[in-house]
RNA sequence: GCCCAGGUGGCGGAAUGGUAUACGCACAGGACUUAAAAUCCUGGGCUCGUAAGAGAUUGAGGGUUCGAGUCCCUCCCUGGGCACCA
């Protein structure tokens, strides 16, 4: 018998594989669509590791399932080539990053190939490409066109390393995301003026989408909490002596008659016109200069030691109960709900801070309980969120309510009386999408002295990425194109006079929020793609990834839901199911890392156990959302269940043919069918592959009972197991299905039909309990009757023993399965 | 602090409210072999027992049910996300 050879049959098919072109997706094939892709690969030179061995085989599994059940499967490939790695790189070696993706994609292709990933070559992208970048620079000029594309200066997160200013979701742990090791440093405030793109005007119909999406949960609560939507009341003040007026927002109104005091952020452009000229200029000036500075010192972390100090100004009694002092706090977020909050004795900081300064609190609720009341009372403690606590001091007809349920009356008391508005606010703020680097999409504008900022009419597009000699930031907070001259200095597309490009490249984030839509047109050079098409594809079936679940999700749906609006698109949302794999660490559970010398390197096993076996141990060793802890002996482990199918089909071709049926080989192979069918479809891969390993073991008992009997019988579940197994180990099924006399692959339109009459067993085993305890176990004919069953049970010498002659009080019957006797 | 997801043998894990520990790994014994590797077969899994067998057991405690790993309540622990959002 020929023995089990990976490496060769696994080049062997490689090579078939990639000349015929099974992975070749036709577009606009008849056969209905599938398309399955797991998140882009970003490529650097280290190469695949583990974990895109993880991620792109569960898409490949499936997409190749799809495609053996005779849909048109497209299985896409791409690189997420633009980013802060290559740049770094390219600085460190001197290689443009041009260069070293020319050097290092090419690289890639075969470490994909090896891995067994049924891409569809033909359609590659790469987002450093000027035939992708023209398309991202035209989202940004069509964000730009629908009034959601802005430029402001704000105060951004800095990382020194990158010389580049991050977005919220890039700063993890006060770390740039790129730089997050003990020995890196904490990224700094700056004020710089970006580019923005209007997230916030659909934050509310992204919100609203997110429940319905076919989702892993924990991503869908990630982008609602991310989203952040708070319902309330939006307030307009009077301050006392000046003509200014100052807005706050209130979740929680129901205790606007306890506010004692208001609270104003220190970066709150006001700040100056209410202390200017008075005694407390000084003093708040002083405050303020302190907190920034604290700020710039990277306190990130919660900090309990609020500080403020007053600024001499009061509100115009606003509810009726006086006037409020204004205070600086540190505490206020500057860029929510207007940077300006009035207090009470019913919030846990303000609270704090009230005790620290000692200004006069005014409780207006307590708990029902008296006890309790009196203690809140004595012991002024604060007394917050509880919706069974009774307002004391409210409006008439709102005075007893329960803080649950005085919330509507109290807003329409509110709006009745002019004080303030219901109002809407999110926590997600504005997408910033300039970045001071080279490495990216430049952003299509064009500066001009006389018309302001101008956009690269649409036919100038791609603005095309010089390549230079120096990629080292321009060290003023510009990237290096700031050198370029030649490319900097242009004529104003309008006026015709001089003007300078902008030297902001877009965030690499903006290339992977569509780039799932130029997989389906990738040539196309008058649109960024072909609606037919798109709306025949979109929404993509099957998405999955281990990083990146909130911002780039997020992104993703805002751009396609922008394309949905602007009619370029049927549908709304891009990914139809989205599953948010685990990631595989180190058997200690460490994370794999250079520094830690702990990696597994895919292609080493690849080399020792082949590809069919790694990819049948990555989806055997746990349920796709849990994280895996590698295992050393899990791949020969699978080797080995992968050899035991070769045998079995080789020595089924050797033994003599039998005409004799074999029922038991057909159940086992229809059982089989069953379960690894539904069990795909729901990617429950794990036990997808512990059942087809259960139906080899039946197969091994069976064959040493009675050898190969019945030719059609056993040829039938060893060509279902070779069916069932190829979305797996597609290069061993491919080549046991040629053994088996196959002339074509096996890959295409061959998935085994299920026939649910032979699933059935004609005996099963049926539990007889007694008082809901296990007393034994008959074997009886399918469908028997309550009656029958009872009649074998009371025969039964162990089950007789436990009634001890009692009387049956009960009789609990689940045909096929259990008989329950109570006594 | 808030919001998710979990907690089952030595380990990874399985189980529409109905035989808990499938499947795999590791381990032990055996077959083949001069030997080893590879392969194949068998086995126990916690406690008691030589054994047949009996009992216990799904983080802890309660509840619903004829019956709970699964449903409900309280608590503990682990992982992840968010975090001064009024």
């Amino acid at each position: 018998m020929k023995k089990y050879n990976p490496k060769v049959v696994e080049k062997k098919w490689q090579k078939i594989w990639q000349e015929t072109d099974v992975y070749k997706a036709d577009l606009h094939s008849a056969k209905p669509k599938y398309i399955s892709m797991s998140m882009f690969n970003y490529p650097s030179g280290a190469g695949i590791h583990i974990g895109h061995a993880m991620n792109y085989t569960i898409s490949d599994v499936l997409a190749r399932f799809k495609r053996q059940q005779g849909y048109e499967s497209y299985h896409p490939v791409g690189w997420d080539s633009f980013g802060l790695p290559a740049e770094n790189y390219a600085i460190k070696a001197g290689v443009s990053p041009q260069e070293s993706m020319r050097a290092i994609i090419p690289n890639y292709h075969k470490q994909y190939q090896a891995m067994g990933w049924s891409n569809d070559w033909s359609k590659e992208i790469a987002t450093h490409t000027p035939e992708y970048y023209r398309w991202t620079q035209w989202i940004f000029s069509e964000m730009y066109r629908a009034g959601l594309a802005y430029q402001d200066a704000r105060l951004q997160w800095w990382c020194d390393k990158c010389q580049t200013v991050l977005a919220n979701e890039q700063v993890i742990n006060a770390k740039c995301w790129r730089h997050d090791s003990a020995d890196d440093v904490e990224v700094q405030q700056r004020e710089v003026k970006q580019w923005f793109f209007k997230i916030t005007d659909y934050a509310d119909e992204l919100l609203e989408a997110t429940d319905a999406l076919d989702w892993t949960d924990t991503v869908k609560t990630a982008q609602k909490n991310w989203i952040g939507r708070s319902e309330g009341v939006l307030f307009t003040f009077t301050v006392k002596d000046l003509n200014i007026q100052l807005q706050s927002y209130d979740s929680v109104p129901q205790t606007f008659k306890a506010q004692t005091f208001a609270v104003i952020a220190p970066e709150h452009p006001l700040v100056q016109q209410l202390i200017a000229g008075t005694e407390h200029e000084q003093p708040v000036l002083e405050m303020v200069e302190q907190i920034r500075k604290k700020k710039l010192g990277n306190k990130f972390e919660v900090d309990k030691d609020i500080e403020g100090v007053f600024t001499g100004r009061y509100l115009q009694d606003p509810f009726g109960t006086g006037d409020l002092p204004i205070w600086i706090a540190s505490f206020v977020v500057a860029d929510y709900g207007g940077g300006f909050v009035t207090c009470s004795a019913h919030d846990e900081r303000d609270f704090a801070f009230a005790k620290k300064y000692n200004i006069p609190l005014r409780p207006v609720m307590f708990p029902q309980d008296k006890d309790l009341a009196q203690q809140v009372r004595d012991l002024e403690v604060c007394y917050h969120h509880d919706p069974e606590g009774v307002l004391e001091q409210a409006p008439e007809g709102i005075v007893g309510m329960k803080w649950g349920e005085a919330r509507e009356p109290i807003i329409r008391y509110i709006e009745d009386t002019k004080m303030g508005t219901r109002s809407v606010q999110y926590k997600m703020r504005d997408w910033s999408v300039s970045r001071q680097r080279y490495w990216g999409a430049p952003i299509p504008i064009i500066y001009c002295e006389q018309c302001g900022p101008q956009l690269v009419s649409d036919s100038d597009l791609p603005v095309v990425l010089p390549e230079l000699d120096n990629f080292q930031p321009s060290g003023d907070g510009r990237s290096a194109l700031a050198r370029a001259t030649d490319w900097v200095n242009v004529l104003c597309p309008k006026c015709g006079g001089a003007g300078t490009r902008e030297t902001d490249t877009l965030d690499t984030y903006i290339c992977s929020s569509w780039y799932f839509l130029r997989y389906l047109d990738p040539h196309n050079t008058d649109k960024p793609f072909d609606k037919l098409t798109a709306d025949r594809w979109m929404p993509v079936d099957f998405y999955n990834g281990a990083d990146h679940a909130t911002a780039h999700m997020l992104y993703a749906r805002f751009v396609t839901r922008f394309f949905h609006k602007k009619g370029l698109l049927d549908t709304a949302e891009p990914f139809k199911r989205f599953l948010f794999n685990g990631k595989v660490t180190a058997s200690d559970g460490q994370m794999f890392s250079k520094s830690k010398g702990n990696g597994v390197d895919p292609l080493e096993i690849i080399a020792e156990h082949g590809a069919d076996a790694l990819r049948t141990y990555l989806m055997f060793a746990a349920p796709l959302d849990l994280w895996v802890k590698w295992d050393a002996q899990g791949v020969p482990g699978a080797g080995r269940f992968l050899n035991r199918i070769w045998s079995l089909v080789h020595e089924f071709l050797q033994s003599p043919e039998s005409v004799a049926e074999n029922e038991k080989v057909i159940r086992f192979a229809h059982k089989t069918i069953k379960k690894v069918t539904a069990d795909l479809e729901s990617q429950k891969y794990n036990t997808a592959i512990s059942s087809m390993m259960e139906m080899v073991n039946n197969l091994n008992t069976e064959k040493a009972e009675s050898a190969f009997t019945g030719t059609s019988s056993w040829r039938f579940a060893l060509e279902s197991l070779v069916q069932l197994v190829a979305p797996f180990a597609p290069h061993m099924a491919d080549e046991l299905w040629e053994v088996l006399g196959h002339e074509d692959s096996v890959q295409k339109d061959h998935w085994p039909v299920l026939d649910e009459s032979l699933v059935r067993e004609s005996v099963v085993t049926l539990v007889v309990q007694v008082n809901g305890k296990v007393r034994g176990k008959l074997s009886v004919a399918t469908g028997s009757s309550e009656e029958a069953v009872i009649a074998m049970a009371k025969e039964d010498e162990k089950i007789k023993a436990a009634l001890g002659g009692s009387e049956t009080k009960r009789v609990i019957f689940v045909p096929d399965k259990l008989l329950n006797l109570v006594v």
